[in-house]
DNA sequence: CTGTTAGCGCTTTCAT
DNA sequence: ATGAAAGCGCTAACAG
């Protein structure tokens, strides 16, 4: 094969005469002292140079390493064994620039210390990383003003978008849709925002609480409500009012939604004499039935407790939480699904709200006798 | 200003009789259909476009963008107003490659759904955002080579890496620092690699625990082992064994670390006949629980149960654990600084292990009466 | 199947 | 203070 086999030479000698004289590249001296991803020489390896040692082209290197067309075997191997030696690592910018997009996807959440955005994110970045594509994390602190500015950053940098239950009031949603980026709303749904969402069916599954709840017997509750800016506290919400329906009376009380914000605002839900408390997850319910225990209030003998995700935790608690099983999972999935269909210009598939499962564990029983 | 006010004509007019005549570009009908952050007409808002409709040259688009170098403030804020209208967004790629370096920091835990990392993830975040990277996260899933891989494969899109709780072994750690990257490892110290490190003082707040123990009238205890690979399992496990000198015996029983390890593991470490057992972290001590209440084993009074880490279940279980509190919040920053000053070419500060601080709460107690 | 080469969009000299 | 222009390292036409 008499490629272009130049050696050490190479490059520089066979430049055609006629060619336009560049200016000696100042480059060289450019400021190179941040040492990331540089090799012993204190330089980085390019794939030049791997095409140089090992003979072939760049076109080449670059099939062998992405796996794309077919090349001869001995070359890709013996291309595979330079890159290897010279500890070649593509520079990821160069090759998303070249093709033309990112291989990262931004995720938003609200807070990144709760456990529950947390399977969500497990689940996308799987699925995402299968199909070659990294996941860019950012918390936005529940803020609306930061949650937008926050998705605007990250879009610069990501191909698309993963935003989990949004707290944007409508009209940040639209401008976010107007900027025609990949975006995917998980467990907020607005209509008349051109974005596509996936998303728990709380409403079902709150109405289902409920329904256990008066079946049992109980006719007074406290709602321990989550963000009003929160969907799915808007849902959960609507669902208890629907419930009264069922001869479910109830008020509502806003917690932080943490375990600390359950544990505060039991003291204020008592106040009202309800004999269940319906709590806007299993974190507030958590807090709800440490206080309560403290209270030496018995639950669920004298106070039924219902909290709402299904957590890790939910089954340890003390009592087993009667809770509502989100499949965080699936939502993950799904969201990926969705958003790589309009990476790639396809049609985006049609997903129904994910049922979410009640489970009746040993929180919640008849109300007692008055 | 007769700057190069070309209008829509330009570029092509002014180009230089002389200059050698370019291949007119194929690249117009290179595929673009992946629609990723394109304006209305399909096409992606450039820094060019900016300037031109600005009336400036790109080099000061850039500089105004950035922030940096002074710029004529009419003139900046007419570009501010030009970019806000076009919705011009820099393409993160082409910024990192012309600058060098990439505006990323990769990070890998071995498990995204164990609430331990949170604290330390997103305080790493909220400190790495400050100063302008964004953050990749990936879950090893806790397998080594997985591990190993991951952080390969991330350092071809981010300047720096890292290493949460790494349960790589020896030479893999070594392969990984033999690439000269920015890389830094929490909790695992491993003397002979040289890589910069952060963690938590294991030792001594585990032998802490363990004079906690013994003061209370322990002597026979059964420890609930983490992870082999795990360092600080093996820290944790370290101070256990030096405990005898205390009079504290132990023996050892591996355990998944999680809830349901711990649960799964109750049974078997009761076999022991332990006053006390000593749980990995807060997860297993949790199932621990758990299934010693089930079977109506009296927590403190028939047996002492603890707990590591802290997390924010622990003040709540039934009853409330005793455990040492992790510092994760600094952790997470200290590994920025870190991988600041080393993506910077700084000296690296020196960081000594964090002290875990020991929570006595109601889950240890003195040993049953023989 | 392989090599050549023109850019991708931006930053950063360097010259003005 | 501003502009011109040279690339950063890689991918993907395109031509053989």
């Amino acid at each position: 094969m008499s490629a272009a086999h130049s050696g050490e030479v190479g490059a520089e000698a066979i430049r055609p005469p006629g060619a336009t004289v560049r200016r000696a590249p100042s480059r060289s001296s450019r400021k190179r002292e941040s040492s990331e991803s540089l090799n012993q020489n204190g330089h980085r390896v390019t794939i030049d140079q791997v095409a140089r040692e090992a003979g072939v082209s760049t076109a080449t290197v670059s099939r062998v390493l992405a796996g794309i067309g077919s090349v001869n075997a001995t070359m890709a191997a013996e291309v595979k064994r330079v890159a290897a030696t010279l500890g070649y690592r593509p520079f990821g910018a160069a090759r998303d620039l070249a093709s033309g997009h990112h291989r990262s996807i931004g995720v938003v959440v609200p807070d990144l210390a709760n456990p529950y955005f947390y399977d969500i994110i497990q689940s996308a970045q799987t699925a995402a990383a299968k199909d070659g594509y990294r996941m860019l994390i950012a918390d936005s602190g529940g803020d609306p003003a930061t949650e937008l500015s926050m998705c605007e950053d990250l879009l610069s940098q990501a191909g698309g978008l993963i935003v989990q239950s949004s707290r944007m009031d409508v009209t940040a949603l639209k401008s976010l849709a107007a900027h025609n980026s990949p975006v995917v709303l998980i467990n907020r749904v607005e209509y008349g925002v051109d974005l596509p969402h996936v998303g728990v069916d709380n409403f079902s599954a709150m109405l289902e609480i409920c329904h256990h709840l008066t079946s049992l017997g109980h006719s007074k509750a406290v709602y321990l409500a989550g963000p009003a800016s929160s969907w799915q506290n808007q849902e959960r919400w609507r669902a208890i009012q629907q419930a009264r329906m069922m001869g479910l009376e109830a008020t509502a009380i806003t917690a932080e939604p943490t375990i600390q914000g359950g544990y505060a605002a039991t003291d204020a839900a008592l106040v009202e004499r309800p004999t269940a408390i319906i709590a806007f997850n299993d974190l507030v319910a958590s807090g709800v039935l440490a206080r309560l225990r403290e209270l030496g209030v018995d639950v669920p003998k004298k106070m039924s407790v219902t909290g709402f995700d299904d957590i890790v935790f939910a089954k340890f608690t003390q009592p087993a939480l009667t809770t509502a099983v989100t499949p965080r999972a699936v939502l993950g999935e799904q969201a990926w699904k969705i958003l790589k269909a309009r990476l790639n210009g396809h049609a985006l598939p049609e997903v129904p709200l994910v049922k979410a499962e009640v489970l009746i564990r040993d929180s919640s029983a008849a109300p007692p006798e008055r």
